[in-house]
DNA sequence: TCACTTTTTGACCGATCGGTCCTAAACAGG
DNA sequence: CCTGTTTAGGACCGATCGGTCAAAAAGTGA
């Protein structure tokens, strides 16, 4: 019953993830937000509030919208050694994509962030754990399948992926190459079978 | 000739490491050097010029002294299997160290100023380049005295390494275990054998 | 002691930071 | 058409940013 708002929120959000995917928190200012994001900074603090909470809403779209993406057939239900493959394949392939070197926004968030703001690691933190439950439930998957051998650590190996995942990104990040991060994958590979 | 400087440049440098590792480039202000090095704004820049060319030899410093210092063993002429291990061992120690969660100086510099500053970047992955030739050293030895198998892809594994030392990096910033990260490194070095 | 050179101190600069306030515009319901 | 409520625009706030300037202080060599 009044005056609605002229944009959608989602939308906006969505561009917001992007500003602080390249730039981070500190590099993104409230104008940069404003000037991408097509909107006044009343309406930025009437709808998400503060700076930090609007990076907050962004940490956890990112996490519902491309990470679940990007986790979705490591969840499917038969997912085994090729499904992890498949998404340390496809995470070299988006990490290395040109104009595109913006490593992962919750690794940059750890690094940057993890500090100074509990809110936004205890985010990353939860993002990391679907992400290694994931990793858990594809690893045992594949060793009862008999792709990995009966005395793999599945707890452990699972954190082994999490370090690598995050690791590829910050190579990545440096410039490294797609055939370099794609050859250590495969290096991972080789150990694991 | 004249009036002599009243402190020591390196004494100052290592300082002036310690807050750019803790709490990053941005996050450092020319107050905060000033306060924390003892020494007022115009020494600073007739020493080390701005605040960029100080991050700079702060680099370069952490690179020469924490780096060299963590790839001494590694470097050692018989370095084999057990050095790359006892690596990773004192990395997770040293990340995990009660108090001093900040990560490696150089990761946070690739994530945090990757995009914005090629010099940084560039000692950077120089840096990186001195890790990854002492691993590759390291895995040839390993694998002529028998530690590895034969068909081992050294400059692969070398390359996965450098992932794992950085994932550990960012999983130790998120707050993980000594014992979590121990355990990865076990999962590792299982996959080497 | 006396120049000469350098360091040091601290005030100061414009720019930008995140955040607030106030007013005008725009829409919904009656 | 009004009335009520919310949004939108933009001026404005104090604080802080990196960087500069000028003057005072402190050494050096003669």
């Amino acid at each position: 019953m009044a005056r609605p708002k002229s944009f959608d929120q989602d939308t906006v959000l969505d561009q917001a993830v992007q500003l602080f995917w390249e730039r981070g928190y500190e590099g993104t200012s409230l104008a940069d937000l404003e000037a991408h994001l097509g909107l006044g900074r009343q309406s930025l603090y009437n709808t998400f509030g503060d700076k930090q909470t609007l990076f907050l809403k962004a940490l956890e779209r990112y996490r519902s919208h491309v990470g679940e993406r990007t986790l979705a057939e490591l969840n499917a239900l038969d997912a085994g050694l090729d499904a992890i493959r498949a998404f340390f394949t496809a995470s070299v392939e988006s990490l290395t994509a040109p104009g595109q070197r913006r490593a992962c926004l919750m690794a940059n968030t750890i690094l940057e962030r993890g500090s100074q703001d509990p809110d936004a690691l205890l985010r990353c933190n939860s993002a990391r754990n679907g992400l290694e439950r994931a990793f858990r439930r594809a690893l045992a998957q594949a060793k009862t399948s008999g792709e990995l051998p009966e005395g793999l650590d599945v707890e452990a190996t699972a954190t082994l992926l999490v370090v690598q995942t995050y690791g590829l990104s910050v190579l990545a990040k440096s410039g490294a190459s797609a055939g370099e991060l794609h050859a250590a994958v495969e290096a991972l590979f080789a150990g694991l079978r």
